[in-house]
RNA sequence: GGCCCCAUCGUCUAGCGGUUAGGACGUGACCCUCUCAAGGCCAAAACACGGGUUCGAUUCCCGUUGGGGCUACCA
């Protein structure tokens, strides 16, 4: 037995987009490639010519480079076994076609797309497994030229064995074996002459040395016929590895973005989004489901989150390490990864894990580089920056998610721009009738804190409430309120340590203003 | 319809014949507290069902039920 070097790859067609489940696909493929020093390739499925691919192909090569899930070879890096794009290669496929056909292993078949409907159709009705009559099959030349001649366009068929079995070992699956009778004829190359992609999966795993493909169970029923092809063309088996689908939130059909508009109404899902649309509001980007959805990767990028975070929430979905090991990085990941611990069944995307992870590496986060992770954030709302640190350094753990920083909107702007929280206002303010005095009373003491800073600012405030007799509560509210517009936020002493003392004024001022 | 697959708290999972069925997220109570977070502490919460096999089944086998994937000249 030859121990050979791991190759493993993943292959996104050019959608424009890096589903979540595909994340995970991918980082499984990666993880495998790192821990046995092997090779990650990244190979581009775009045998379905009619997209834009290069347009459609830029989102998602940036969306690993976000991830970190560098490739060795493959899209714009090249490597040794190119080209890495499907749509390169309709001549090495054509020889493939051609070789199969030729160990009569696959035929010419000019049957209409209606004579095939018709005969599934019946088969369906019967309630029997369909399988074709190869009634339109041709034999030679000849056949061919008389088909032609009535009009018809040939297709490249398999020609699967109707007795026996496939067998074949999966890492996570075991044994697998189907009946070859349940396999149908399939295409494998289109009327236009173009290679489908089971053949071109095959070649390519082939020509790029892959020795494990591991891919979402989806493709499990592709795998029999992959393998009849790598036979019939000479080819040396693969490892294989299916990993269960992602599920949508709350059952366990396939996740798909498409179907955004059913998952808003589960209520934690619908908390993720709303949570970033709000960002993305405030920074006036389009939320439209195409490139803000959080069943794709771009949503977290645009928000704020850690790339760190949503893959090791991601790894966790049907993999484990252990009884109690829930956060690894991507270091431990790649050292403790293995196949033989990925469950067999679908799992449920969590909105709400996967925040929790979020939380949990963004807490992680020292200061200086939560600040660098939000700065683009104020850049991009056309805000100043010069406050950043400290609002950062006393928002502490309310910044989950880098776009969080928009919720301290108020402490860079000037004090004539500061939305008030109209309920809180009238609650805080305009309500109680002592509010706008005592107001008025604590500017006064806080034009002679000195220095004015958080713990001399308490202090004040300590002995004001021991002076007038009231209760903190009755200036601490209406003060936040008048100061920041908000009824939330962190501690009101580095609030107005913040501010400074004249901006503070100036805000107690202008909320007094709106009283009258 | 046909073929294949899956099945432990609401969710992600540990378990590989004998456990008080463990952890995490979330949820609830309490503590802390200037609000909001964070933190601390406690709690509720699961082996789908029916047959076997076995001294003993969450675990092994069969069936039922439920769920999923595939069934394209998509990938």
């Amino acid at each position: 037995m030859t121990r050979s070097v791991v190759r493993t790859r993943f292959a996104p067609s050019p959608t424009g987009y890096i589903h979540i489940g595909s994340v995970r696909t991918a980082f499984f493929n990666w993880l495998y490639a790192r821990k046995h020093q092997g090779t990650y390739v990244l190979r581009i499925d775009d045998t379905d010519q009619q997209r834009n691919v290069a347009e459609a192909l830029a989102p998602i090569l940036h969306g690993f480079r976000w991830l970190g899930l560098n490739w060795d070879e493959g899209a714009e890096v090249g490597g040794p076994y190119g080209p890495y794009y499907q749509s390169q290669k309709q001549p090495q496929y054509q020889d493939a076609v051609r070789a199969i056909v030729d160990k009569g292993l696959a035929y010419w078949d000019y049957a209409t797309e209606e004579e095939m409907k018709t005969e599934r159709q019946a088969a369906e009705q019967a309630k029997r497994q369909f399988q074709y009559s190869r009634r339109w099959i041709a034999e030679s030349a000849a056949d061919r030229s008389r088909f032609e001649a009535e009009g018809r366009r040939g297709v490249v068929r398999l020609k699967m064995p109707r007795e026996g079995k496939c067998v074949f070992d999966d890492h996570v699956r075991g044994r697998v074996e189907v009946d070859w009778a349940q396999e149908a004829d399939h295409v494998i190359q289109r009327s236009d002459g173009s290679a489908l992609y089971n053949l071109a999966n095959v070649v390519d795993d082939f020509d790029m040395k892959i020795t494990h493909v591991m891919r979402s169970a989806e493709h499990l029923s592709n795998t029999p016929r992959q393998i009849f092809m790598a036979q019939a063309l000479g080819y040396p088996l693969p490892e294989y590895a299916h990993f269960p689908v992602v599920a949508e939130p709350g059952s366990k059909n396939k996740l798909s973005k498409r179907k955004i508009a059913d998952y808003l109404k589960h209520p934690d899902f619908r908390k993720l989004y709303e949570h970033g649309e709000r960002i993305a509001k405030t920074l006036g980007m389009a939320t439209t489901p195409d490139t803000f959805n959080p069943v794709i990767v771009d949503f977290y990028e645009q928000v704020g989150y850690l790339p760190e975070a949503i893959l090791n929430y991601i790894v966790l979905l049907g993999w484990s390490l252990d009884d109690k090991t829930e956060f690894l990085t991507v270091r431990e990941l790649t050292e403790a990864f293995s196949l033989d611990r990925v469950n067999k069944s679908p799992a449920s995307f969590d909105a709400k894990k996967l925040f929790a992870f979020q939380e949990r590496y963004m807490s992680l986060k020292p200061l200086e580089e939560k600040v660098e992770l939000t700065r683009p954030f104020i850049k991009r709302a056309g805000l100043g920056d010069r406050k950043l640190a400290e609002v950062v350094a006393a928002a502490a753990d309310r910044i989950k998610v880098a776009g969080d920083i928009l919720d301290y909107e108020g402490f860079f702007v000037s004090a004539d721009q500061v939305v008030y929280d109209e309920a809180a206002f009238e609650k805080r303010l305009r309500v109680p009738p002592e509010a706008p005095g005592l107001l008025k009373k604590f500017a006064a003491v806080l034009v002679s804190v000195a220095p004015y800073e958080a713990p001399q600012i308490e202090k004040a405030l300590q002995d004001f409430v021991q002076v007038e007799g009231i209760g903190h509560a009755q200036i601490i509210h209406a003060l936040r309120i008048a100061v920041t517009g908000k009824a939330v936020g962190f501690g009101l002493f580095e609030s107005l340590a913040i501010l400074g003392r004249e901006e503070c004024l100036s805000r107690i001022e202008r909320a007094l203003a709106r009283l009258s």
